[in-house]
DNA sequence: CGGCTGATTGAGCTATGTCAAGGGCAGTGG
DNA sequence: CCACTGCCCTTGACATAGCTCAATCAGCCG
């Protein structure tokens, strides 16, 4: 399989992402320290409780950030994609990574070895105030996360979910998660989750082609993810 | 009421805050420009949604940090105590603030004006740093905190809270959050969290004296705490 | 002695999880 | 190209944790 090495002159991932605050001379060192990966569907890109190597920035692709929680079952905190980083809140902290990172389609990642990103943060303090910013905006989404978990009902929360994946799936449109993963997401089960589907099928508030969906009522979904009981 | 304002120099509640990276000069300057404020049990310090106009950072008492969702409950996030800062994260990220800080305990705090919290960060790296780290830190806690609701149940999520309430309750070793309070802290209503700590007690794992609880037996508690269904 | 706030307890009810049984599509190997 | 195998997805039946509503009780304060 041929896989060209992204080049960080000309990464569209880098544009949206916090190396946009980085100068042409930096973005060329990043390029040449940088190790480009390709994961397959399925693959590991690091595990919980493993200790952090350095930052890894998306470059296409989707991937998965879970925890297992003690019963077993597999809890998704987020879906990233292409621009997102991962791995600079263990890196910072100095702790093991606190999830595990699985790309859910194939999925190409560079990665900036720790000392390099230490550096990175030591000379460019846009950078660094840029990825404060990113802590702050991550805590913030997590702890309306756990708002909605606790008291939003499944129904909401789904409806959450598939609007919030609609707009991050680029052009299409389409939201291929497995119903396993999108329930795994919203912190129920895979058949709950089906069941709501369904129901939203039923009410023309989406489509499913084979395993897709594709919202087609995003007003009304938006509506009822904030209705409550 | 006489009220005493604080002198940061020795001020028990900053050691063990980030405010320990803090060089003589730089306290006694912070203790010239904050203002501290006595709250009544019941009292806003601030709410939701509002414009960030410093950094708190508690001396004395108990603080309820929550959120209002569209259902008109009240999730509780955190319990803060002092030592904690409080509003950093929405000045960092130039946003509102995403919940309100109610005092449960007549509680003072301090307050150091947005400008010199900037000033503060820009000239204290270790400040900073330290900041940084609490941020991961915190953000940790919440993603640990978004598995636990989803999978755990309440029984072993009440257990979870009331070890971490006795560790930060000082001396006493008592717990005084009212019972609506634990539940919406652990995200149930107030007659399920109260069942359970009748169960908890005829099991003489903890014990009731007025409102306040005492942790009788710890390790169980933790074991019911990682115990799933 | 009221009146209040918080704690308890009981009796249903229901949203959601669990278990079980198919069904369909896609990729693989013969 | 067909049959096989392995995912997923889907649906039904059932069990139950946890929520709601409602009534009562226990300190506490003026």
């Amino acid at each position: 399989m041929k896989f060209v090495s992204p080049n960080c002159k000309n990464c569209r991932a880098r544009e949206n992402s916090l190396f946009s605050f980085c100068q042409v001379r930096e973005t060329e060192q990043l390029n040449a320290v940088k190790t480009a990966n390709l994961y397959k569907k399925g693959q590991y890109i690091f595990y919980e409780n493993a200790a952090p190597i350095g930052l890894f920035c998306i470059n296409t692709g989707a991937v998965k950030l879970c925890k297992l929680s003690s019963n077993g079952k597999e809890q998704i905190t987020r879906i990233a994609r292409p621009g997102d980083l991962l791995g600079y809140r263990s890196l910072i902290a100095k702790t093991t990574y606190t999830y595990s990172a699985v790309a859910i389609e194939d999925t190409a990642i560079c990665l900036i070895p720790k000392p390099e990103f230490f550096a990175l943060i030591r000379n460019n303090s846009q950078f660094y105030e840029g990825l404060m910013q990113l802590l702050c905006k991550e805590a913030d989404e997590m702890e309306a996360k756990i708002g909605d978990i606790a008291y939003k009902p499944v129904r909401g929360r789904i409806a959450e979910a598939l609007m919030l994946l609609a707009g991050a799936a680029k052009e299409s449109g389409y939201i291929t998660l497995t119903r396993e993963d999108l329930a795994s997401l919203v912190g129920t089960v895979k058949e709950t989750a089906i069941r709501i589907i369904s129901e939203f099928r039923e009410e023309n508030l989406l489509e499913v082609d084979k395993r897709r969906i594709r919202i087609l009522r995003p007003e009304k979904l938006m509506q009822i993810s904030n209705l409550y009981d």
